[in-house]
DNA sequence: TGACATTAGTGACAATTTGTTACTAATTCG
DNA sequence: CGAATTAGTAACAAATTGTCACTAATGTCA
């Protein structure tokens, strides 16, 4: 029913190409490794992110879903994205902008399918500038968030010990954390709930197992913390 | 020198159009302030965020700026990129793909230009739906991001009192906070530092001036919060 | 002029949170 | 069995944070 009158402002005109690069993250021997895909001959890069571009119409979870299911074999247990990325970095596929996703998914009984393999964080092989800037900019923002947001509990199994727990979290954080304050701050936060299952792995005393189950909290309120450039 | 090969991974072939999507916020009469710009007659809203499409080769955060001084008349203190949006919710420019960008600026002198105004946060006219999560999520981020980054100084005059920044981080968390408290923090943080000016406003104690001047600290290295879902 | 309202700024103490030590408990290994 | 190993916790010390009550410097106005 409307007319079309020439808008006052130039509607966006040009047109570009988009790509989702996936950055899955899982604990795998006592670090975070980073799940990537063999590029095909010829490329620069003998690996790469998994991307792909977006289906018509597909939102930017739908598609990092299905990216990381055709790499890993299953469906991530958490999807953030972390940002666009458009610099002048090279991407593998040319494309102009890129939407970077982190995934989580729990340590894997299986192995990643037949083009892709598990990578440290801290030993990751060469890529093209635009995935490793999107690789930096995932474990930021899931360091930021490790606090925030039940992350940590993404990259467990279902049920997992405190000091599972308290692993993945030093992880994440990379640094140390101490048993006793650690568990007092779960107590406080009524996130876990203990399932009356124990395991024994090895030697030592056998470990309760937990559930991440929140509850209700009465909010914290605190003042400011000015918690500026944390350094060191 | 390298040959030509087809790729394994299919590249990105599908062509999009991008805008650039900017929510400049601006402390105004005790509440926080966007700037919203005056849609073209026969647009569905009457006011949009301003936007554009990025030049070719131009970052985001050029791109921002650019917006944000053709509708404000001068760049911004501080921009951040709130994340892409895809979503089939509607664009006023039906760009396929937004980049959302927040822009934060001190209190201004000058009115913005005259296709361009100032609406409360909380009393906001009808917007395109895309442009309401923008904003939403604007809000979400500057509201997360205020102690760990210097946003809350962007929004004030290069110098200010103790009592025009408590203010702000008042706006910013949407509650009171104790002045004694803040202001301990504050030290300890060493943020800021005293001018040797002081303001009188009005009636009561006239008030020292400060600036920002982050100097070097010793890193917190608290445990962790477990901040989760803090509420009411 | 001088009381008083108003805003700025701070000292001191109480309440709470966090860091740490040192213990007890339950298991495997030899 | 005792030593080694991992889980779990009580108790105290140290640090941080919340609060109150005060002093300071101005404008207002009878």
């Amino acid at each position: 029913m409307r007319e079309r009158l020439p808008p006052l402002v130039k509607p966006a005109t040009r047109k570009i190409t988009l790509a989702i690069d996936v950055v899955v993250l899982s604990p795998r021997a006592e670090t975070l490794a980073v799940l990537l895909a063999r590029s095909a001959p010829g490329s620069r890069e003998r690996w790469s992110l998994p991307w792909d571009a977006p289906l018509p119409g597909e939102a930017f979870e739908d598609a990092a879903s299905r990216i990381t299911e055709a790499a890993l074999g299953s469906a991530p247990a958490l999807l953030e994205q972390v940002g666009a990325f458009a610099d002048a970095r090279r991407h593998p596929g040319d494309a102009d902008v890129s939407v970077g996703v982190v995934a989580l998914t729990p340590p894997a009984e299986l192995s990643p399918l037949a083009s892709a393999e598990w990578f440290s964080l801290s030993a990751l092989p060469p890529l093209a500038p635009r995935h490793r800037a999107i690789v930096d900019r995932a474990t930021t923002v899931v360091r930021q968030r490790v606090d925030q947001s039940p992350l940590a509990f993404r990259l467990l199994p279902p049920t997992f010990t405190l000091s599972d727990l308290q692993g993945i979290y030093e992880l994440l954080l990379g640094r140390r954390l101490h048993k006793a304050s650690f568990r007092r701050a779960l107590q406080s936060s009524y996130l876990v709930e203990p399932t009356d299952e124990w395991r024994s792995e090895g030697r030592g005393r056998p470990a309760q197992l937990f559930r991440y189950a929140p509850r209700k909290r009465r909010g914290a309120r605190r003042g400011v913390r000015f918690d500026l450039f944390t350094e060191g």
